[in-house]
DNA sequence: TCTGGGGTCCTAGGACCC
DNA sequence: TCTGGGGTCCTAGGACCC
């Protein structure tokens, strides 16, 4: 694992992630909301800013008790397309820095800068720099974290936050690690954390002396293994149950900085409180949600396969049903034909336990590239199928230019593979 | 805590194929 | 006719993240 990229062991990750993004774009634009409480979202909170946090108003609280948390607290809807904009820019930055950037998320995103230290300085002074740019041409603060691995360098900026940078040396790691509270750790949230509360475990440092083993018997092999190797310092790819499960799990090379992961679905959902719904009005919501959602996959130009149908009842439970169709799509018919079909199935739980949410989302997104696979009957019925293929090529593209001579090749046989039934 | 909206990853069982 | 193991795909649920 010896390659260009620096030399291994160093710290050349870096995790960037702007602070309370939506309540700093907020700040940043209006002076008079600079220094004061701010809370971007009225229902729920989608961002607070620190001043607000200081009162205790967290992300994802519900907007009266964030009021009633802190009451000078300035409350404004939320600008989604001014912060996709600020976003765009401040990955600009991350670009201008190294080729090597995975974005995580709208405001956060790994940066690789091993073998830059000649041309640009040591990972420190690229991250000091990175602050200063960011600031200066978005007008946006950010911490950044720098460590050997993702894991270590998004610990180390959460708690470099806010406005910070730290660096975590490869020598220092579990001096670093072992005191923190086992919520640091990526991937332990309440239930997690409950179960190893229950047994007398609080910090990274208990989990690392824990043993593997024990840790095992409480979470699951999975989750077990995974979080014992964290709390070692160790990164390591793929899952602890996943292929090649074995005693050298914790020995794989660390997870790299992958550039330009696409995202693997799309969906939309919305909540619908306590009121009762007539079965059109549903109808009307899943169209709705349909329609954004095939819009959105057009426009990236990304169909996709599997429909999921996402439901939360009365009491909070929750369901999905999903299928997965013969062929990608993002043709709004066929997506909404299906949901509706899903939907129809589950009725008779939303008829007992009320509705509050409806969701869809459509995953198995195609990665680009042109392939349908579709039945051919022989005889009478290819005909049929024929035809059912330019639909299907019509609704997937969205032209209505498509006719059946152009899904035969020049020879006569098929342009697109066409699978024999 | 009476609860948004957008995602990711992991696990587990069953169908199906070789 | 019965049996084994390995692999992929689909479905469903759960935990977690921002």
């Amino acid at each position: 694992m010896c390659d260009d990229a620096g030399v291994p062991g160093e710290a050349t990750i870096l995790h960037a992630d702007l602070d309370a993004f939506y309540a700093s774009v907020e700040q940043r634009d209006d002076p008079r909301l600079r220094g004061r409480p701010v809370i971007v979202g009225s229902g729920v909170v989608l961002a607070a800013s620190y001043e607000a946090k200081a009162c205790g108003v967290r992300t994802a609280m519900g907007g009266r008790q964030a009021r009633r948390l802190c009451p000078s607290a300035v409350v404004v809807e939320p600008r989604m397309s001014a912060y996709a904009q600020a976003s765009k820019a401040v990955f600009e930055v991350f670009r201008q820095t190294t080729p090597l950037v995975e974005g995580l998320s709208i405001d956060e995103a790994f940066l690789d800068v091993g073998g830059l230290r000649r041309i640009s300085g040591s990972p420190a002074e690229i991250a000091a720099r990175l602050r200063g740019e960011v600031l200066s041409r978005v007008g946006l603060p950010i911490t950044v974290g720098v460590a050997r691995t993702k894991f270590l360098a998004k610990v180390a900026s959460r708690v470099a936050k806010p406005d910070g940078l730290l660096v975590v040396p490869p020598d220092g790691e579990v001096a670093f690690l072992h005191p923190l509270p086992v919520e640091a750790l990526w991937g332990v949230g309440p239930v997690t954390a409950g179960k190893l509360r229950e047994r007398g475990i609080h910090t990274v440092g208990q989990v690392a002396r824990l043993g593997e083993a024990a840790l095992v018997s409480v979470l699951g092999p999975g989750s077990g293994r995974h979080l014992h190797a964290l709390a070692l310092g160790l990164d390591p790819q793929g899952s602890a149950a996943g292929p090649g499960r074995g005693g050298d799990y914790a020995q794989r090379p660390s997870r790299p900085v992958q550039v330009g992961r696409r995202r693997g679905s799309i969906g939309a959902q919305r909540a619908l409180g306590r009121s009762h719904r007539s079965p059109a009005e549903l109808d009307a919501v899943l169209a709705g949600l349909v329609d954004r959602v095939t819009g959105r996959m057009r426009a990236a130009g990304r169909p996709g396969r599997t429909v999921v149908l996402r439901l939360r009842f009365g009491d909070f439970s929750r369901i999905t049903r999903s299928q997965t169709l013969p062929w990608p799509t993002s043709g709004t018919r066929p997506i909404l034909g299906t949901a509706r079909a899903l939907l129809a199935a589950a009725m008779p739980m939303v008829r007992d336990r009320g509705l509050t949410l409806v969701g869809v989302a459509v995953g198995n997104l195609d990665d680009g590239g042109i392939q349908l696979e579709l039945p051919l009957h022989p005889g009478a019925e290819a005909d049929a199928d024929l035809d059912a293929a330019v639909d299907a090529v019509r609704e997937r593209f969205g032209s209505s230019a498509v006719t059946r001579a152009a899904l035969l090749g020049r020879d006569g046989g098929p342009a697109v593979p066409l699978l024999p039934d």
